[in-house]
DNA sequence: TTATTCATGTAATTTGTTACATGATTCT
DNA sequence: AGAATCATGTAACAAATTACATGAATAA
């Protein structure tokens, strides 16, 4: 999966495993996350396969690898590209906390709601800062990943706020709350 | 985490391994799946630190061991459900291969999107199906979470088939399609 | 001069999966 | 008689994370 996710970087251009990592968190981070101590091994291990071969060089005094992608390694990526897709599951902690928040206070399961609201709406920022300084340097495809991305968050971002609703119903937090609720009472 | 789900369980009722199982089958497995060989391990390291206690017999010939959740437990679980919620991340394999679909010919990415969009499809009936099954026995936090289940396949699905006409609009493979076409022709 | 960025890696640990292994009971 | 369900576990492997470890160049 992570060598997958090197060649497909390595499709696009030769990088050091500094650049790939760079390269990754202002594009795919959000979808697969990578850590140096994960991404190096895997380098090596491509290389070790054949998939990729590397250029050793000294630049302005610093020791680097320049990885490029092999025909093999072309190969090898566009075979998993097109293989079927493994069993679709949505890891998310989220949900458990939810499930069981008969468990929890009111206002425990509240903070929790807004604590998770707060983190979707910086990943969405996040990703929209990503797309001002990257829109112009990479593919649509790439560009829709993006899209992608805020279109998911800002999803979740309204479910959560519906069920802050739905659970709160008489709390608006706004000036024009207290005129809704009073047309609401009159309703009855 | 797991552990923390086997705790959370065990607040509802005391179970066996193999009911526990079940019962995440029929409620958390869309966002969290299990399995055995992660399981019984688990519940023994439960065991081992007293967050659970198993009473053993034998029941229709059958050895079990249930198990019943400590106050310790409780109060392990407790916390861990107030805790301040983890980075959020989606590990998404599909947007990889979204993400470097220019390596792709347009039929295979269209192939990879219509299997994607049926096997949301397929989990979102499986949903439905269990909502149908458990929705009397489960308590509205629970039947909550299934909704969400529910929403968020479709938000996808919608969200495909919204990309699938971006890519490929002339196609509808409807029998309005022809009359649509005729009409955005008309407008050039 | 101090922090950040560039640059690469190892070692220990975590957390899980898959396959294997067993065996009784109940449904068809 | 055979398949499915009930029921529990082990062992090998996989895939990653976190913390550790190093060190030079550059920007503040």
């Amino acid at each position: 999966m992570l060598e997958h996710l090197i060649l497909g970087m390595l499709t696009i251009k030769p990088m050091t495993g500094y650049e790939i990592k760079k390269a990754m968190q202002n594009s795919t981070a959000f979808f697969s996350n990578v850590s140096d101590g994960s991404l190096y091994p895997a380098l090596n291990r491509c290389e070790a396969s054949g998939l990729v071969v590397a250029r050793e060089l000294v630049e302005n005094g610093r020791f680097k690898k320049i990885y490029e992608i092999t025909p093999e390694g072309n190969e090898v990526f566009s075979v998993w590209l097109k293989a079927p897709l493994k069993p679709f599951m949505f890891k998310y902690e989220m949900l458990i906390r939810l499930f069981f928040a008969h468990n929890l206070a009111p206002d425990e399961l509240r903070e929790i709601i807004s604590q998770h609201i707060e983190q979707l709406q910086e990943l969405n920022s996040s990703l929209q800062a990503i797309e001002k300084k990257q829109a112009k340097k990479v593919d649509n495809f790439q560009l829709t990943t993006l899209h992608f991305g805020q279109d998911f968050y800002q999803f979740l971002i309204n479910w959560y706020e519906k069920l802050e609703q739905d659970l709160y119903p008489d709390e608006k937090g706004s000036g024009l709350a207290k005129a809704d609720q009073a047309t609401k009472d009159k309703d009855k």
